[in-house]
Order: structure tokens, then C-alpha cells, then sequence
DNA sequence: CTCTTGACTGAGG
DNA sequence: GCCTCAGCCAAGA
């Protein structure tokens, strides 16, 4: 599962899937969690190409809680609609409770 | 091999 | 708090 022979996308992914319901991390954060502190914008590159994939995208916000990624959703309001079922309030593109809200990666080793 | 593309981030003003 | 800028680096062409 955590080969080495994943690329750097399939080990997004798989951190992705351990975000809980109704809860949200970010870029840097998993990049972070993966020992790649600096390629945050990777993290979001390979969300781009999780669309076919089933990875929980809606769950990754930038690091203020903004849904930075909801243009490359379908529709134009299908990343809140889908954050928002799971419990999570958002006003003008900002995660409200994001310090309570917030899931770090790195907490789930611990 | 080189070059471009970014769902980012931290620092500086 | 805001905005801008530069560094970051995997993947695909």
C-alpha cells in the first residue's frame, strides 16, 4: 500500500482517503505528512487527476480553509455542496471552524 | 534531455 | 489584515 513504487499522485491519494468525514486538511499538510513539505502545489496538481479516481477532494482546502479547488469541480458550487452534506459550514469560500475542523495528517501516526 | 504548467505557501511590504 | 513575489517540483509534452 505505501510501496515505494506509488507515484507521488497514487501517495495523495491514499492520504486523502484517511481524511475523516465531515472534516478537511490541506495541501501543505499532506504534502507535509508525505515528507514533501515544499510540493504542496503537487498535492494539488494530483487532486486536478484524482477526478476519476475516488478520493475525497472536496476534503482538501488550502491552508487559510479557502476551497481553492472549487472551479475544477463540476457545476460552480459542487466542492461546497459536497462539504457542506458532510456537516461542514462555508461562507464565501471559507471553511468556517477551520482550526476545529482541520485534520492534520501526521496527527493520525500519533 | 528541456520546457511548461499549476486545486500552494511563506516571507516581505 | 491585504497584496505581490519568488521558490517549489512531479508529470506530461
Amino acid at each position: 500500500m505505501h510501496s515505494e513504487t506509488l507515484s507521488f499522485f497514487e501517495k495523495v491519494y491514499e492520504v486523502a482517503r484517511l481524511i475523516p468525514y465531515g472534516r478537511v486538511t490541506s495541501y501543505g499538510a499532506i504534502a507535509k505528512y508525505l515528507g514533501a513539505a515544499r510540493s504542496a502545489r503537487m498535492v494539488g496538481y494530483a487532486m486536478n487527476s484524482s477526478h476519476t479516481k475516488d478520493v475525497p477532494a472536496h476534503r482538501v482546502v488550502n491552508r487559510k480553509g479557502l476551497l481553492t479547488g472549487k472551479h475544477h469541480f463540476e457545476g460552480t458550487n459542487l466542492m461546497q455542496q459536497l462539504v457542506e452534506s458532510e456537516g461542514v459550514r462555508v461562507v464565501n469560500n471559507q471553511v468556517q471552524d477551520f482550526d476545529k475542523l482541520f485534520w492534520d495528517p501526521s496527527e493520525h501516526l500519533l
